[in-house]
DNA sequence: CCTTAGCACTCCTGGAGGGAGAGTGCTAAG
DNA sequence: CTTAGCACTCTCCCTCCAGGAGTGCTAAGG
């Protein structure tokens, strides 16, 4: 699906400079001379040397130039080659341990709260803009289904879950249903649909219901409805974000019309979602993958790279976590805190499914 | 508890002149000259005059000039008098009318996403940033009380209130205490605690409780703390916000660090649960009520007008509704839109409390 | 006494010009 | 192959200047 890199080689020396021009250009944004590069990163040559080289790699595509006469800075190849080969993960230093942990340890709410505390923690401890996509309910098993009446003409519907997620819908019933009626359906659902996880609920078996409950037509359709729609619950309702005013602090976006654009497209969700699935299911090997700005697919984020990792619960990818910051992001340090946080989030997902 | 304003009398001229001043700024965002105010709002004086009016009005404390020579603008009392004395609420147009009302011709869902709708389109059809204060629960009553086993350990404890609202909690167990233990426990919470408010649900009541169930301390003291955290949900969770990127759109928050202030004070729920409800609880008749600019409290909001509205549902006031703009915002169409959108939101909420 | 035309004045704005600074590419020597 | 030297280019920032908008004042007119 991506497209494949295909990389001029580079001797030892071109891989420093590439390196230093984009480590340094990551840290201080603008664009590196070689004279920075001679006197900061000791390669024992000359900037006149180092010019030559970087002559070279902007020739190879990896380094472009603003305009004659500034320094480099890295094009998107450049960057790609940085990740893919030069590029190190930083331990993560203790104070980030702790505060990763500390939302580990005290989850006594469900999975929602757990997740969406995920996200605002991943955005706090990188400033960068962090996008959980929660994960899927398909394959848990149905816990409890319950019909609890409110008023006459309404009442509640209870999909309850394994892992302990409450989906609820109000449902407008026969007022001459009496309570003790909806407790008999109740019963009736619950004893067929229970240990069934969400996506063998098909249709199928709902219609098999309707057959032996034939009494309550009206109703049944309008449950069948609902609870399609609870069976797939809309991606849109899975996707936590935080930390949008992280990246207010980049001057990459001291423009407020860009900075509208990327906003107004992360706000729909769906895109959201595409943005974290669209990629990198290629490589199973890799479990952080990396889109660097104009490798990505939505116009609105082509000057953004975003670093993505799946976390698993059993064998399955359960959901992905994401990090959205400027093409000139510390990418090292953002593939650690994602490993380390889908590492863990993994970890105590697994003890909600059991 | 507001500053109560004292305005100087101003004679028909002068409230024409200012209320012209006021309108054509609030439509284009530059400083208005005497010219302009003679040649578009048809007052039968020349220019001359008007500037003679307008140096008293600036005199008066209605009016500013950002420097000489500059065209003048309203002030927070110049505004204060507009809201206050000149302003007209234009009727809604069939286009907001229908883009409001669908939001409650179709809410199977509950209440929660109820609130979320209206907020989204509140933004929606005002190009304002939209803050919604979803109603208490306190004064609902408890409909059923659950406690759900998912695994041993694990079981989940279900609040359902008369009008649908879930609130669920995974809690810790022994991992001794098996299915029908738990459903009995289920059992005399409902029987003690179904049809009372949840805000007569007092600690001491559920000392009582536990006094009767003796044989559970442990898991009774963490269900009556989580019970207790139910209770009284924390303010974050019920403040709702949208529209984010419209007011991006406006030129006074051109500048990415303002923009970033403001955002991130608005991320604190706490401070978004103060501004809302701090304001206006004085005058009983008024409905809908506006604070401008430096009569806000938050310093981060001081350049921001907030037009808020209560929605009560029966006799007590259930939450809020409000639309956060630049001081330049269009009032009167905003106490219109948030009119219309608490009426029918406190009118469709009636039907969920029965 | 209020209104208005006329006029000088102030201040912002945008474009032009010019020097400083940073960094390059080229050339020629080591 | 490396490096010093040097001319060149481009941005950035400052200043300067004219243009424009709007005011305040004054004096004349109703």
């Amino acid at each position: 699906m991506e497209a494949q890199h295909s990389f001029s080689w580079l001797d030892e020396r071109k891989r420093s400079i590439l390196q230093a021009v984009i480590e340094d250009f990551i840290s201080t944004g603008e664009p590196v001379g070689s004279r920075t590069v001679a006197r900061k990163y000791e390669l024992g040559v000359s900037p006149a040397t180092i010019r030559n080289e970087m002559a070279d790699l902007e020739e190879l595509g990896y380094l472009e130039q603003p305009h004659t006469s500034a320094g480099r800075l890295p094009s998107d190849l450049g960057y790609r080659y940085y990740v893919d080969y030069l590029m190190e993960h930083p331990r993560l230093s203790n104070d980030d341990i702790w505060r990763i942990r500390q939302i580990y340890d005290r989850c006594t709410r469900g999975i929602e709260t757990l997740v969406q505390i995920t996200t605002q923690v991943l955005a706090e401890v990188t400033d960068y803009l962090a996008l959980v996509l929660a994960p899927s309910l398909l394959s848990t098993a149905v816990r409890a289904i319950q019909i609890i009446p409110l008023s006459p003409g309404q009442a509640l519907l209870l999909v309850v879950t394994e892992n302990g997620i409450v989906e609820s819908r109000v449902l407008q019933v026969p007022p001459d249903l009496d309570e003790s009626e909806l407790a008999r359906i109740s019963y009736v659902w619950q004893k067929h649909l229970r240990g069934l996880s969400l996506d063998q609920i098909s249709s199928a078996v709902l219609r098999m219901l309707a057959s032996e409950m034939s009494g309550y037509r009206a109703l049944l359709d309008q449950i069948m409805e609902l609870l399609e729609q609870a069976l797939s619950p809309s991606d849109e309702e899975r996707v936590f974000l935080a930390g949008a005013t992280n990246i207010m602090r980049q001057p990459e976006f001291r423009d407020v019309e860009k900075l509208r654009m990327l906003l107004s497209a992360l706000e729909q969700r769906e895109m959201v979602c595409t943005l974290l699935a669209g990629h990198g299911s290629q490589d199973q090997n890799m479990d952080v993958f990396i889109v660097i700005g104009g490798e990505n697919r939505h116009p609105a984020v082509r000057d953004c790279s975003l670093v993505v990792a799946p976390y698993r619960v059993g064998e399955a990818e359960a959901g992905r976590v994401g990090l959205l910051g400027p093409r000139r992001m510390e990418y090292g340090r953002a593939v650690s805190v994602t490993e380390y946080v889908t590492t863990h989030l993994a970890e105590t997902l697994t003890r909600f499914w059991k």
